[in-house]
DNA sequence: TCTGGGGTCCTAGGACCC
DNA sequence: TCTGGGGTCCTAGGACCC
């Protein structure tokens, strides 16, 4: 990540959507509105759990991650609802579509908030009128309520914008920053969850506050380079740029589901694998990216999780591959324990446009077997054109002329 | 009657190389 | 009878966030 900062000034939104799944429900059917609403996961299984409710909703106590049941018994007229993604991606889109009309720097950070850098924006009002009128156009045009954090960095606008909920507008600039956030306790910090909060009591740190002032050798020994940062967040202090690519290199497409019941039948196993080969398969061939790395996760009866992972040697996304893969770590790992949840992840991605003329050198190692590499070569350059053929150095392709083209292929394509 | 599923980033040890 | 110091890659786990 680029840290550089310019020198001047930046004015920097966060736009966080108010219980969206929720609001988006109550959007597309208006005789939702004012009711206690919640989406959550295996609504008929007991093992739900509640992803987002209204705020009718929460009044009654009912709250995120919390087990349906419990939701229920808290609120026994709660109308659960599964959840819809197709109709969240689609209002996230319209809704950075209308934040990208007030600056070209917007960073989506999840399906419903990110971060805008008005900086240059002035032409277009003030920070407060920028933030009002995108306010507006979110309730008006797709009848989604947010709430907007506008701060000097990220880590300020971030905590503003989590200040006034529903529908509200937060300033909060570097000098408020001993007034507001030093009175607050660590773990309502962004960054500091439960774990670093309890660390950071054991040397007596309470509050952000305590933390703005804390001893930064002690905080390096006791949270490593995370110390560090949370100390300087707690002045006020940070300097990430938004950067409105971070979305498009993601490192990581995976999938994992909770059994209805704890199992040990390996071939119930096997077509759980088989279903999350599947979805990880048609999610890496949508997004037009292959991977090296292939991970599963086992949660057992106890709740404890372990992860496998393996780097292989060509890239795949491929369903087949993926699931024989995933199948022979499962074995390989599996101590015979009753598992609760299982995983599929795909990691280190890259673009398949990239890939794609690796994918076509691999078809032609088939037929290219008894061609002399010489001429291997040159046909190979004559359809990729040359830069494919530079990054196996003049020299290397020398030593291997005597070779075949299949020990020649290996060795730059790996 | 507990606790989903999608991610990111960091740490740390061992293998291996120079 | 003594054995350095980097650097990179791979793997596993943990903390955190929405």
């Amino acid at each position: 990540m680029r840290e550089f900062y310019p020198k001047k000034g930046r004015v920097i939104l966060h736009v966080d959507m108010n219980s969206f799944y929720a609001s988006v429900e109550m959007a597309y059917d208006s005789t939702l509105k004012g009711k206690p609403l919640a989406i959550a996961g295996n609504v008929e299984e007991r093992r739900g759990i509640i992803i987002t409710c209204s705020y009718e909703a929460r009044k009654y106590g009912v709250k995120t991650t919390m087990p349906i049941w419990e939701a229920k018994k808290l609120c026994p007229k709660l109308i659960l609802m599964k959840p819809n993604f197709d109709r969240y991606r689609a209002s996230s889109l319209a809704m950075f579509e209308i934040l990208r009309q007030y600056s070209d720097l917007v960073e989506p950070v999840s399906i419903d908030e990110g971060y805008v850098d008005i900086t240059d924006s002035y032409h277009l009002g003030s920070p407060l009128e920028i933030a009002e009128t995108i306010q507006k156009r979110l309730i008006e045009q797709l009848d989604l309520p947010c709430s907007i954090g506008i701060a000097p960095n990220k880590f300020l606008a971030k905590m503003a914008s989590d200040m006034k909920k529903p529908m509200g507008i937060t300033i909060l600039r570097k000098r408020d920053v001993p007034n507001v956030l030093w009175p607050l306790a660590t773990h309502e910090m962004h960054g500091v969850g439960k774990k670093t909060a309890e660390k950071l009591q054991s040397i007596g740190i309470e509050t952000v506050g305590d933390l703005a002032k804390a001893n930064e050798v002690q905080l390096k020994v006791l949270l490593g380079i995370n110390g560090i940062r949370i100390k300087e967040r707690a002045n006020g202090v940070d300097t990430r740029l938004v950067d409105p690519d971070s979305v498009s290199d993601f490192k990581s497409i995976g999938n994992s589901t909770t059994l209805p019941k704890d199992t040990t039948n390996q071939q119930e196993l096997f077509r759980v694998l088989d279903h999350l080969a599947e979805t990880v398969s048609v999610r890496m061939k949508r997004k037009k990216v292959v991977a090296t790395t292939i991970g599963i996760t086992i949660r057992f009866k106890d709740r404890k999780t372990i992860t496998r992972s393996k780097k292989v040697e060509n890239p795949f996304f491929l369903k087949e591959e993926i699931f024989s893969y995933a199948k022979r770590l499962f074995l390989k790992h599996w101590n015979g324990d009753p598992i609760r949840l299982l995983g599929i992840t795909s990691t280190d991605l890259t673009d398949h446009e990239h890939a794609v003329k690796q994918l076509d050198l691999f078809s032609y190692e088939k037929e290219a077997k008894k061609e002399p590499l010489i001429q291997t070569v040159a046909r190979l350059k004559e359809k990729f054109g040359k830069n494919i053929i530079e990054q196996a150095s003049e020299k290397e392709i020398q030593k291997n002329q005597a070779g075949t083209f299949t020990s020649f292929n290996r060795d730059f394509l790996q």
